[in-house]
DNA sequence: ATCGGCTCGCGCAA
DNA sequence: TGCGCGAAGCCGAT
């Protein structure tokens, strides 16, 4: 069995799930990658895992994506952005001689056409944790002609290793934590040895477009914009990386929660489009020369949190839903749902900032802004956000949707797990009663304006 | 400035 | 069955 030469022989048994029962077509022309959440052309397993099956078929590779923009929170911010990682993706895979094929097309659809007109071998995918992806595997394994591969290529450690929803932060890292040194290591990139100069039909070359052009002409809301400073793809996410290691590491475990000053890396878009990995990015953290305390705490981040967030997305399809509350957190939001708020918001009027709160107007226009808010900032406004809203329901929805209209890393596990977390106490605990909250965490702007140096973040 | 209490339930030790 | 402890808090007491 082919395959199971290539799983015996790679790293990525654990992150290996076959999506249909067909067999591997040893006489098709090719292997398709095709690509979704992992838009890079380095550190990626599911890449080097269809380059090894490639190869083991001594067939040549092609990488499929399906760019489409009738999709919810579809921008010209998020499309320019990642429009401009694909085109330095796709520039690195076809100096290895992997064709690079984008169609504007429904993704499932696409991929089947394209595995048909190419004849091929069998087709690997890598996963994005979420519905909508889900979805769309699901339906080009019940229509392919040939064997679907999913590969989990954006964790650090497979998110298999567990085969339940953690409660918790604590519940999960320990088994991260138990088999973390076995993934701690950089992984040779895998190269294809049946370099093919294909040229696909019918194929959108980002080599003579420019992002912002293509981005403009697709169906997508034209009213949020590109940020300014945001330039996407793994060069931009790389000097970044630099940078942070240079300038916010040493400091990040002391001021990581001061909104007045920014230690963070701000990599986040660039891991939610994989154009960086996060092995890359740990093993660089890992390896810097500053306090081992900061370094601990990044490591906690973009390890420990992550991978519990998308171990949330993962085992709960009702992530974005109160449903995925624990019984704890819907008895005591239940408990509160007619305390009076000291204030009734419209969607309308969160969204243009314009509440009583400083603050918390602050944030929401840095996040129309620059895509983004503070780390610490951002669970203050999400709670904010619970006390404005008739109901924990509407509160949610509203928080997910300004999130994943404005934010360059909208749509994320991070963010659904994040949102989570701060309306409905989501791998957290409860603490003292209180009006509203009920037990849930409290955090609120007064106590934050007593806590940080926010005039420079008010500031603008 | 620092500290305890608030409050639930998982997971492990026993 | 008991017990320790947990993403980032808040408040009030000392």
């Amino acid at each position: 069995m082919i395959f199971g030469a290539i799983m015996d022989k790679n790293l990525y048994a654990k992150r290996v799930v076959e999506l249909n029962n067909l067999p591997v077509d040893e006489g098709g022309k090719c292997v398709i990658y095709w690509m979704q959440r992992s838009q890079r052309a380095t550190d990626n397993p599911a890449l080097n895992s269809a380059v090894n099956l490639a190869n083991d078929l001594g067939k040549p590779l092609l990488v499929y994506f399906g760019l489409f923009d009738v999709y919810p929170m579809a921008s010209v911010r998020v499309f320019k952005f990642m429009l401009e990682g694909l085109k330095e993706a796709s520039a690195a895979l076809i100096d290895k001689g992997i064709p690079f094929l984008m169609r504007r097309e429904m993704p499932p659809e696409g991929i089947v056409r394209a595995a048909i007109e190419f004849n091929a071998c069998a087709v690997v995918v890598d996963e994005d944790y979420l519905n909508i992806g889900r979805s769309w595997r699901k339906i080009a394994a019940d229509r392919l002609p040939v064997r679907l591969i999913q590969i989990d290529a954006e964790t650090i450690v497979p998110a298999r290793i567990t085969h339940k929803e953690e409660w918790g932060a604590y519940t999960i890292r320990p088994k991260i934590l138990k088999a973390l040194d076995q993934y701690m290591t950089d992984i040779p990139d895998s190269s294809i040895n049946h370099k093919l100069r294909l040229e696909p039909g019918n194929s959108i070359d980002l080599s003579t477009v420019d992002p912002l052009t293509l981005a403009n002409s697709l169906d997508v809301d034209q009213q949020v914009t590109p940020t300014p400073h945001s330039i996407g793809g793994l060069s931009e996410a790389l000097s970044r990386l630099e940078r942070f290691i240079r300038e916010g590491l040493p400091r990040y475990s002391d001021e990581k929660n001061d909104i007045g000053v920014s230690v963070s890396s701000n990599l986040s878009p660039y891991l939610h489009f994989g154009q960086i990995s996060s092995l890359r990015t740990a093993l660089a953290v890992q390896d810097a020369d500053a306090p081992g305390e900061s370094i601990d705490a990044f490591l906690e981040q973009i390890i420990v949190r992550r991978e519990l967030a998308i171990n949330f997305c993962l085992y709960n399809n009702r992530y974005d839903s109160l449903d995925a509350a624990s019984d704890w957190a819907r008895r005591t939001l239940d408990a509160h749902r007619t305390d009076e708020r000291p204030e009734l918001y419209l969607l309308e009027e969160l969204e243009s900032a314009q509440t009583y709160d400083q603050l918390w107007n602050a944030a929401q226009l840095e996040l129309v802004r620059f895509g983004r808010i503070h780390s610490y900032m951002r669970m203050v406004w999400a709670k904010n956000i619970l006390v404005w809203s008739p109901t924990p329901e509407e509160a949610l929805s509203q928080a997910i949707y300004l999130n994943d209209k404005y934010a360059l890393d909208g749509r994320d596990p991070n963010g659904y797990a994040n949102i989570a977390w701060c309306i409905f106490g989501k791998h957290d605990r409860p603490f003292a009663e209180r009006p509203i909250f009920g037990k849930i965490r409290c955090m609120t702007s007064e106590a934050t304006m007593r806590k940080t140096h926010w005039r420079n973040y008010i500031k603008p």
